[in-house]
DNA sequence: GTCTATATCTAGATAGAC
DNA sequence: GTCTATCTAGATATAGAC
């Protein structure tokens, strides 16, 4: 009759290194769809970047698609983290440094690797779970921002809802200057677009 | 001896008719990339759909980039267009009419068929040729657009490169939201970016 | 649990009849 | 010039030994 003990303590070790050699999978396709994109990202390559055998990689996802809805799942989580974080900060800031803040958040997330935020955008197909998985992570963030808007004093702006998601598209040019082959200066980058974003939305509303 | 005028009969028809088929081709392929993604816009299927054999396809086209290319090619040169065409007049505008115009041409190129736009600036796989094309592309109307918010008296910026590449980006912004699976109204989405550049671009610089 | 070897599948592209 | 039939390549995914 096998010790409990003995049990817990050999299946730990299991579980940990199974989850090291889910990182590892994850690291390596990140590496390799940044580097072939998409398609010629094949799954012989991504094992072969992880160091193990193509047989393995199957032990632990489905399928090639799985590694990427994870991948994209992850980007998403941490700008959410962001959005989060900004939301407690309840003492009333001034519309710029909320913008700042927004765009700084944005960027950073991007810096990290700005090839692979480009291959998952751009040229992943787009499956259901993936889409459903982006369009609730953007809605949360509408939804966010149009209430921030609202509640805003400095905010003067005709159409709110049509605003809220402009101001938050506008992940999408950064997503694009900074993956740009001559990518923008990161600061220059920020400083314009919140300019952008302040002057837009604080305007004082045109007299009648 | 032929007669020279039957020869020249005989070949222009000829043309006319590989002309046509041509355009098929390229008809046909914006519907089955639209429908279908890029990855499973086969050729097989892009033939089906005009009604030729996948034999006769590969008669016109060398492979399926070659018709993706002169989609893309197509696209970028119905912007330009519309880019030359505000070019002419020469009187001194509003800012915001010129904003105005540059932003109803976007909308309009991408109201035309958002679905392909969308395939075509997302799933495509960046080939060298293609690259090299939109690059040339954007940098001219970065540098067209750079050169006239030097000129115009409106415009108070501080970093005017990157406002310039700011501007230009805005494409990718109603690509985005025109596209997306709960599109804004084409009206609504004109007013706010109008707005949105236009005070962008013409803030009162700030006094120090 | 990891590997090698391979089955399967499908797309792109071509050959050759007509 | 158009077609059908087919080849080739390569990627995903699996089988089965160890």
């Amino acid at each position: 009759m096998p010790d409990p003990q003995s049990l817990r303590a050999r299946k730990q070790p299991r579980q940990a290194r199974a989850e090291l050699t889910r990182q590892r999978i994850l690291a390596a396709a990140a590496h390799v769809f940044a580097e072939h994109g998409y398609a010629a990202g094949t799954t012989n390559r991504i094992a072969e970047q992880a160091r193990i055998s193509i047989g393995s990689l199957y032990q632990y996802y489905p399928n090639k698609d799985a590694i990427l809805l994870e991948l994209v799942a992850r980007h998403l989580d941490a700008g959410a983290v962001s959005l989060k974080a900004r939301q407690n900060g309840d003492q009333p800031e001034s519309l710029e440094a909320i913008m700042r803040a927004f765009v700084r958040a944005v960027i950073d997330n991007h810096l990290d690797d700005p090839r692979l935020l480009q291959v998952m955008a751009e040229q992943t197909p787009r499956a259901p779970e993936l889409i459903e998985r982006i369009t609730r992570s953007e809605q949360d963030q509408v939804d966010f921002t149009r209430d921030l808007l609202a509640r805003h004093p400095e905010v003067h702006v005709t159409d709110i809802d049509t605003a809220a998601r402009l101001v938050v598209s506008t992940e999408q040019l950064v997503h694009q200057l900074v993956a740009a082959p001559r990518a923008l200066d990161a600061r220059r980058l920020e400083d314009e677009l919140v300019a952008m974003l302040t002057r837009y939305l604080t305007a004082a509303p045109a007299p009648d």
